[in-house]
DNA sequence: GTCTATAAAAAGATAGAC
DNA sequence: GTCTATCTTTTTATAGAC
């Protein structure tokens, strides 16, 4: 083991609040609405130190991201090992139910538009790419033994679920039902992973 | 039928138009992203010119938000009278195909985020209140109805449904899949509706 | 690295002539 | 109503002291 550095884990620990300040705040209002302002003032520094940290709002932006991908993965390879999960199929939606969470929790940072500075800076980030490159090969394979063993439908291309699942993951719905205050978190889950799953048509026979 | 000034057709013909555009650059970029500036050289005007039509950004978004609305509303009319749609169920599945197509032509606004500054004119905009109530009113009742008929999943409550059909008139997949290029818009459409009312499961039996 | 103070640029909104 | 020019505010980003 490397001894690290007191002066260093301090230096992580900040950018690991900055990182978490901006999560929340990507999740709450998305990117174009994010002031660099109200990052500052969520972790409570100025805004200049910020600026020691991360070069841009856009990288700021890109650091969450990034983080949110690597919870992703991780909880992936948690799963791969839980035997709660036996199958592919399982695995995939007990990983979206876990997004789910995340984003009622306020942890799930909105996917980028198609047309936000935001996208041009991350397609442009190597780190971001890959992690999300390995994200979607691995959900790519589940996706695909899942439809092989006959519990996906295999009318579907791989590539349609994959992009469901990912906006499942940000779906508005949520918010939306929250918002409403009738139901709790658990029970908004389950209907949204029973619509998203089984559809919202009813299934005879 | 009162005769109408050349002078204000001409007003609402211009109106029209900053509408129009205002209604494609929500579509685009989302109200945050979407700048004065860029409406009124879109429309190819001043923007002071502008600011005599609507008197702030929100407006005119509120504007364009209402107008899409009142097309909703329309197609509903025209549905409830097309004989080729014989069901509820088979309206909604119709409406939210007609939905998915004007999301792909870029003529549909996003859903306002919960923490949006548009958000507060909208809901305390009465024409736009009125009309979305009017709106949920008419779709919760197709949904009531095909719960009934035994089509739509009736252990989801309709405000699920509801919710659900929105968030998906302005799904992201649709624009995921369709900057892939692999795929053309009704192939899109047809397997996202899939996905919506069948669910990403295989049906068995 | 953190701060206060200040650019610099973008974006919402308006004045006033025509 | 439309324009050009300008104002005001917000927001991104930086200078420079400590």
């Amino acid at each position: 083991m490397t001894r690290v550095p007191f002066k260093v884990q301090m230096l992580r620990a900040r950018e690991d609040a900055i990182v978490a300040a901006v999560n929340r705040l990507l999740a709450e209002r998305g990117f174009d609405a994010m002031t660099v302002d109200a990052v500052a003032a969520e972790v409570g520094i100025a805004k200049a130190s910020l600026y020691k940290h991360f070069e841009s709002k856009e990288s700021l932006a890109a650091a969450a991201m990034i983080r949110a991908l690597d919870r992703a993965l991780a909880e992936i390879e948690r799963l791969a090992h839980d035997p709660a999960h036996a199958s592919d199929f399982e695995r995939l939606k007990a990983l979206t139910r876990w997004a789910m969470r995340e984003q009622l929790a306020g942890e799930m940072p909105s996917l980028p538009s198609q047309n936000s500075a935001l996208r041009a800076a991350l397609v442009a980030n190597k780190a971001y790419v890959d992690r999300l490159t390995q994200l979607s090969d691995l959900l790519g394979a589940w996706i695909v033994a899942a439809q092989g063993a006959g519990q996906l439908d295999a009318k579907l291309p791989p590539r349609v679920v994959l992009y469901t699942l990912y906006a499942r993951a940000c779906d508005p719905v949520l918010a939306l039902l929250k918002a409403g205050g009738s139901y709790d978190d658990e029970q908004i889950v389950e209907w949204l992973l029973q619509a998203c799953f089984g559809g919202i048509a009813a299934r005879v026979g």
